[in-house]
DNA sequence: TTAGCTGCAAATTATTTGCATTCCG
DNA sequence: CGGAATGCAAATAATTTGCAGCTAA
């Protein structure tokens, strides 16, 4: 169910894209890191230990072709910068996020109440839906917590 | 049940904020303009007409402002600019948006069903949610008519 | 009066682009 | 081999900040 390099080369093939060594070590990271949102900047400094001879702007131009192919996806907490995720088969369609306005930690959460959503909107709205993606805005236990 | 000058007036007094001109002249921006979702350099552009002297630095600090007061909502489309909308009272607090894919229009819709999908998050994840965003990306009927 | 605002310009930050060089297929 | 991909540096684009002068309370 979850992403590898066979399907890289694969999806690569098909397109006509070139399967490189930065591409690789680009989705590589993210599959290293299933659970944290990369900005550029992360996945750049990541790779510095291994490859320091990558540049940023391969960083840049591999995240929106990985991002392009349904490799990756993207998502904005508005904090400046696009950080993006492992779109892992199925699951890749739903990416709730609970966002604490209190300490900025980013939460997940999965359900399937969602499906329910979609399909009354698709109706309503005569919309095609392809994904979606949901933040919910509030406070962490943790610093519920703390702050009472 | 929607925002005025008057409710500005008093929040502002509230928090020891100045009712300046230029603030006022910003939120009305967004009261005269209440379905578009405006970005800084947008209201910037709109405020030239009648208040060439205004900076955009004002509208950036005032957007800010305004939003931490509960007067605007801030919502990111992924096209690196950030965007504001009126937080209108109850609905407020449901702002869904359909993206399309193909041609970039940003739908509006509201609903109800999200209610319960926030209660179910609330309960499972042990987080006061305050607040939500939801967007859903797809094919809008007019790109769908026009491209099957 | 005076702390908070404003406009302007300069500084930052994220992202994009031009181009000579390198490399996958 | 040849077009696509890369690295670097320079260019953009959005947003922020420093500061001297203005203004609402």
């Amino acid at each position: 169910m979850s992403i590898d390099m066979a399907d890289l080369r694969r999806r690569f093939r098909e397109k006509q894209y070139k399967v490189t060594p930065q591409r690789q070590k680009i989705l590589q990271t993210f599959i290293d890191n299933q659970e944290k949102h990369l900005s550029a900047e992360d996945v750049y400094s990541l790779l510095q230990v291994d490859s320091p001879d990558i540049g940023l702007a391969t960083v840049y131009r591999s995240l929106e072709m990985l991002e392009k192919l349904g490799f990756l996806h993207r998502i904005e907490f508005g904090d400046g910068k696009s950080r993006y995720e492992l779109a892992t088969g199925d699951s890749s369609h739903a990416h709730h996020h609970l966002i604490c306005l209190s300490c900025g930690a980013v939460l997940e959460f999965g359900d399937d109440l969602m499906e329910t959503l979609e399909s009354f909107v698709s109706r309503t709205a005569d919309f095609e839906i392809t994904d979606h993606q949901v933040k919910f805005y509030g406070y962490c236990s943790e610093c519920r917590k703390r702050d009472e």
